[in-house]
DNA sequence: CCTGTATGAGACAGACCTGTCTGTCGCACA
DNA sequence: TGTGCGACAGACAGGTCTGTCTCATACAGG
């Protein structure tokens, strides 16, 4: 029956299922279990590949951080506009087509800092990294801009982004516009162009 | 030993621990046993009082709307501020004081709605409702400040207000400032003084 | 004083959680 | 063709979760 497949593939079964259920439903709501089964693999092959959840969850960060900041958003934003200050905007316009996906599962790094409520737990610390790795996103496009204080800048422009992630989650499907809107002023207050 | 106190009545002191422990922690975070010891009260009494431990926490989002949203959110930003623009800006005064206690906990609304990903879970919708009503209070301010469509207003505003509350929680203290910087921009551009 | 009722204390049921262990099987490679 | 290893299946341990139940007690109102 549910022979071995090719080979590679327990341990990605594993992280690609779980990354699906854990984006979606979050953390604490998904259990072993819950990926042992629906990624058709045996409970002890996925303790062989992961010490423990939370390490079986830092892989889920790491791929999404892949996946979803880098393949994605950054490579969406750079496939639809051209100059710095356009390519800021453009954050929204990548947001606005996500924002209507029936499937929308918002942001881990956000849903997962909130639910690791522990400062010091590795998963909180990571989500905080790689929620600054996309604040350096945005501020190497500020910089490219002429921004004056890109790391600042990148903080105001990180507060939309994660203001209108989570009016989406709310339900507001213009969030992203919205977000746009207010972007397009304060570029407009430092005269970038 | 623990006999009974004056009676502050054993409800009272449920939805207070519950209140305390939810805010801080989130709702799976905490179990009832927890609440049950911390508030020294009998599980029976507990289960007496709120049906199920989901109907506890609707209980503690009704009072989170009257302490957070009402006694303190709404009423601070009358005490600081007469013009209803000024009192649209005093929002973030008031957040910048809360973001840089140490006891900083976020906003349950936002937490519990990303926590129970249902959105036809009692909770969720609860959540969805009580900021809808923060934003009602923020379209009332917009609306006597002048500005020509409150409703969209006060989804703009509300992106600002959540961003900043998300990066608090991730650690920036001076988040308010950055989005209060933000709302004169926006202010400024419809022409609200 | 005597009885109602609410409470405290804690055992208990049943579900679910993470993580471990055993035994079997099939594929790859020698 | 034989052998070794990874994977599957599923039982199991130990803990935690929600929610129920019993029983003793303290207090209030008659």
């Amino acid at each position: 029956m549910g022979t071995t497949k090719i080979r590679p593939v327990a341990r990605e079964r594993v992280l690609a299922t779980a990354y699906q259920l854990f984006c979606q439903h979050g953390i604490r709501a998904v259990g072993v279990d819950t990926i042992v089964e629906q990624s058709g693999v045996a409970k002890m092959t996925l303790y062989r590949h992961f010490a423990s959840k939370d390490d079986l969850v830092l892989a889920v960060l790491d791929r999404r951080e892949e996946l979803w900041t880098q393949q994605w958003l950054q490579a969406e934003v750079a496939r639809r506009a051209d100059r710095p200050a356009d390519q800021l905007l453009a954050i929204f316009d990548v947001f606005d087509g996500w924002f209507r996906r029936r499937t929308f599962e918002g942001c881990l790094f956000i849903n997962a800092l909130i639910e690791i409520d522990d400062r010091k737990h590795p998963i909180h610390r990571k989500c905080r990294d790689q929620l600054a790795n996309i604040r350096s996103f945005v501020a190497s496009l500020a910089a490219e801009a002429g921004v004056v204080d890109p790391a600042a800048f990148a903080r105001q422009w990180h507060i939309l982004m994660k203001g209108s992630i989570v009016s989406a989650a709310e339900g507001d499907v213009d969030a992203a516009l919205r977000a746009q809107e207010m972007g397009r002023l304060l570029l407009a207050s430092l005269d970038v162009t």
